[in-house]
DNA sequence: TAGATGGACTA
DNA sequence: ATAGTCCATCTAC
């Protein structure tokens, strides 16, 4: 089937203009936007179209205008660097041979939809390359959208999926939701949920506009106030399909380049990697002027004035694309003391990242970059991927060499997809300075670089974009590509240098970062790896089940209420509630507004049956778009498993967090976010087995307090809540009521997190007095530990930071401030952050020997920690054995003065397991 | 389209 | 009341 492709030049102008810095040649000239629609040309002209037409607007009025004549009144003029590149750029699409279409009296997307629909009519598949949404109107089977800069493609699936509604709705999308650049009215308040939600219910602009009168709340107002002008609306966003053109699809056929002028103009604005790709697919030599910079070994070229951001004179950085020069670094890494290493890749995910490229520094300030997979048109030839890694392959591997690098995990998975299990990692910066101070700094690199060695990386967004606009590393060009990823390299080793000294020279903190941090990396690359086995289909079974009781409570609600209204916004909520029923607003928020939160919903629950309702639709809401609906997709479909992130320098106390997804909130308080839990399976023949801590931080707190009260509860293995109410309510064990536990309970959470009387007193539901009564009988009966917390106040004071028992250091911030509120809450966190901090050291320290003990088994894995819990999978048939293996590990990971103690379940999913 | 806000889940 | 991550909405750029 022949292809159309219609380039919406204005929208690519537009937004290249936004995307990039403002980047301009020698002479001054604005380039920016330029370099970004020659790069989107170049891109188009690989997928060779049948027949193509670069779409502009036409200066002056359009037929919009006429309707209306507030239309785009609001927007800016047009920013002179821009208008300044429109020339130009008309002049280069010329050159590279693509037919010019600009009708005036009408809007580039117009002439667009024309030739979509005529071209669809005459059997023409149709691309619309352009970064406007609003022509996902016209998408239907055979005319896609296409956005060349997020190299992404839109379907009648995909617009389904953006919008949630069908591409024949986006009109009245459109004119619901309006657009206030544009100054296209539309119902005010109404976004993209709440067009999408209507146009479901009522199938159309039309069918909308019958039923307003339907719609409750502030938002049926909005809409029935938006009526008269909606039409309108309508009529501004229904791009056309008629225009009268005196040209059709068949006349559309790219002409051939005309290289003389594109030489010309690539060598005025200086792109260099359009220029190469020009002498690349010429034959003839004709005498133009050199390109701007050469490529290879020595000094790093002066920065083009096209790329003003990269910093020049910092370092030598040579690109690798030779035999003798990758010889060269093979021979520098065989003598290096210590190999920096970072690699470039695709994607941030590092289970669907592919390696773009590899950097190495042995020596300050000399560093290389070996690109491999660079893939952009007229990308010079590079060495093989297959032999460039077979050759870096033993030294990787290679325990005895020792290897520094910046988040270090990341390039280990990527290494780890190629069949490189990196041994040797002696050092990883970002580490170094998490262990010297958590909260300091950020610890990525640009951060660090910044704070320790007073320099200014060349930052990501600078060399790929950033936002929507991002482009992938394999298409940045080789010398950007070298000054970005040999710097990376570079700067990882100098970071260490600077790092290193002031860490190996306090013992305590260079045993956590050697004995806990850097041993818990490979541990955590294998967990990411290896990934959980998810149950898709009872997660879909659920998502169904959940969809139809909210729907249920939805219609309860809004009969409740009186009328309909979006349960999902606070806002609306807190009118309903607090204006129209004029239910008492008993809580705040941090901004002043009356809470609807569960507390204050808890408050009024008796007053009113809508609170109920609400709380019990959130429940249900918080499962299905966090767990049930989100779980399914990010199912890795090459391996079928769910693999999170761990990150191992987020927290400030030493534990370590989890995202994408977050596998450390899975639900288990309530029967259905236990069923959630059900989904978390073990392979055919396996189960899956879960490690519990019981009671950590209380141990914990008994071991550092040395309290004897804790300590002989402990010992005697007592239900602890019980023991602690005994104590406190002056009882015998037997005799405590559930609700003297209960209290107690709350007061051993208090005693962890820095415990106040106001606090324990809204956890109870008590007033101030009673609550603190029943602290001031809790420390009498536990004097070890009313000493052990002052102490640490006083510690926290005095050197702003309080330590772990192994010695892991804890600054605290607003120690000191003016700021009551600031400084009491500094007081908690200085209070929490021992026994928290210590710990995320244990489980750390289990994790390493449970690994080392798992290594070399294929009968048992470790799948994900969850603060004081280990999940496994594990072979039906090594279930004990593992078992005690784990136990032993887990209570063998730190001596204290109190057992600890494991609690360890399996079964056929995680939920069972517990 | 990014950031703030409010809410909800975990240990 | 300690430590986090993620979602939908709404606002401001």
């Amino acid at each position: 089937m022949p292809k159309l492709t219609l380039i919406d030049g204005s929208s690519y102008l537009y937004r290249a203009f936004h995307a990039l810095p403002p980047l301009s040649n020698a002479k001054g000239e604005p380039t920016g936007a330029l370099f970004g629609v020659v790069n989107m040309l170049r891109a188009t002209l690989k997928a060779k179209p049948d027949y193509v037409a670069f779409v502009s607007d036409a200066p002056g009025p359009t037929f919009r205008n006429v309707l209306y004549e507030q239309y785009k009144a609001n927007r800016p003029p047009m920013p002179d660097d821009l208008r300044a590149q429109i020339e130009p750029m008309l002049k280069i699409v010329g050159a590279l041979g693509f037919p010019i279409l600009r009708v005036s009296g009408v809007e580039a997307d117009d002439v667009i939809g024309t030739l979509a629909s005529q071209a669809h009519e005459h059997g023409v598949e149709v691309l619309i390359s352009t970064g406007d949404k609003d022509l996902a109107q016209l998408v239907r089977t055979g005319i896609t959208l296409i956005n060349t800069m997020t190299n992404t493609t839109m379907d009648s699936a995909g617009v389904m999926d953006k919008f949630g509604v069908k591409p024949e709705q986006i009109v009245d999308f459109l004119s619901l939701t309006g657009d206030t650049v544009d100054n296209v009215p539309g119902v005010s308040k109404c976004g993209p949920k709440t067009a999408a939600k209507w146009l479901a219910e009522y199938g159309s602009l039309d069918g909308v506009m019958a039923n307003a009168d339907k719609v409750g709340g502030k938002i049926g107002e909005y809409l029935r106030e938006a009526l008269p002008a909606l039409p309108l609306s309508r009529q501004l966003v229904t791009i056309k399909t008629d225009v009268p053109l005196d040209f059709t699809v068949p006349q559309l056929m790219l002409r051939e380049p005309d290289v003389e002028a594109l030489r010309e103009l690539y060598t005025r604005y200086e792109f260099k990697a359009a220029l190469k790709e020009l002498d690349g697919t010429t034959a003839e030599t004709i005498t133009a002027p050199p390109p701007a910079t050469a490529t290879g070994v020595g000094p790093a070229p002066a920065p083009a004035a096209a790329k003003p951001s990269i910093a020049s004179g910092k370092g030598e950085y040579e690109l690798v694309t030779t035999q003798a020069q990758l010889d060269a670094w093979l021979a520098r890494l065989q003598q290096a003391p210590l190999i920096a290493f970072d690699t470039e890749t695709t994607s941030l995910d590092s289970m669907q990242a592919d390696i773009v490229g590899v950097s190495l520094c042995v020596e300050s300030c000399k560093a290389c970059y070996i690109p491999l997979a660079h893939d952009y048109p007229g990308a010079p030839q590079q060495l093989p991927r297959d032999l460039v890694l077979a050759a870096l392959k033993p030294i990787l591997e290679d325990p005895t060499r020792p290897k520094v690098g910046q988040h270090a995990k990341y390039d280990m998975n990527i290494l780890s997809h190629y069949g490189i299990a990196v041994q040797g990692l002696k050092h990883d910066t970002m580490l170094e300075s998490y262990v010297w101070n958590a909260t300091a700094t950020r610890h990525d690199m640009d951060s660090l670089a910044k704070r320790y060695l007073d320099y200014e990386t060349v930052k990501y967004e600078a060399v790929a974009g950033k936002g929507a606009k991002q482009i992938s590393f394999s298409q940045v060009d080789l010398d950007t590509a070298c000054n970005y990823a040999a710097e990376d390299a570079d700067i990882t080793l100098r970071l260490h240098h600077a790092l290193w000294p002031q860490l190996e020279s306090e013992p305590k903190l260079r045993q956590v970062y050697e004995k806990i941090e850097i041993p818990l990396v490979p541990v955590l690359a294998g967990m990411e790896q290896r990934g959980v086995l998810i149950d898709v289909n009872e997660l879909r079974k659920q998502s169904q089940h959940l969809g139809k009781r909210m729907h249920e409570l939805q219609q309860e609600a809004w009969q409740s209420a009186g009328h309909e209204f979006n349960l999902d916004s606070p806002k609306q909520l807190q009118a309903i509630l607090f204006d129209e029923l004029g239910l008492p607003a008993k809580l705040k928020t941090p901004t002043g507004q009356p809470s609807t939160n569960e507390e204050a919903l808890e408050a009024i629950a008796h007053e009113h049956a809508l609170p109920r309702l609400i709380l019990d639709y959130r429940g249900l809401a918080k499962l299905r778009s966090t767990y049930t609906e989100k779980l399914a997709e990010i199912v890795n479909p090459r391996t079928g498993r769910v693999h999170t992130s761990y990150h191992q320098g987020a927290v400030a106390t030493g534990r370590i967090s989890s995202t994408d997804p977050n596998l450390q909130n899975i639900p288990v308080r309530t029967e259905e976010g236990r069923r959630i839990r059900q989904a978390f399976i073990a392979p055919e023949g396996w189960q899956v087995m879960a490690a519990d801590y019981s009671q950590i931080e209380l141990r914990i707190m008994a071991h550092l307090s040395g309290d004897e009260g804790l300590l002989r509860a402990f010992h005697a293995g007592d239900d602890i809540h019980r023991a602690t109410a005994a104590e406190v309510f002056g009882l015998e064990p037997e005799a405590v009521s559930s609700n003297q536990r209960r209290a107690a309970k709350a007061i051993n959470f208090g005693l962890m997190y820095g415990m106040s009387a106001f606090g324990l007193a809204r956890q109870l539901g008590i007033d101030r007095g009673e609550a603190s009564d029943y602290m001031a009988r809790y420390f009498s009966r536990y004097p070890g530990v009313h000493a052990f917390m002052d102490a640490t106040r006083e510690q926290a004071h005095r050197d702003g930071y309080v330590e772990t028992l192994f010695g892991r250091r804890l600054y605290l911030e607003n120690l000191s401030s003016r700021n009551q509120a600031l400084r009491a809450g500094a007081e908690r966190a200085a209070v929490n952050a021992p026994m928290q901090g210590t710990a995320a050291d244990i489980i750390k320290r289990a994790m390493i020997a449970v690994a080392a003990w798992l290594k070399g088994r294929d009968d048992a894995h470790m799948l994900m920690q969850v603060h004081d819990e280990l999940v496994f999978e594990v072979r039906a048939d090594a279930v004990q054995t593992v078992r005690e293996a784990i136990r032993q590990h887990m209570s063998g990971a730190a001596e204290l003065r109190v057992p600890l103690v494991v609690e360890i379940g399996a079964g056929k999913n995680w939920d069972e397991a517990h």
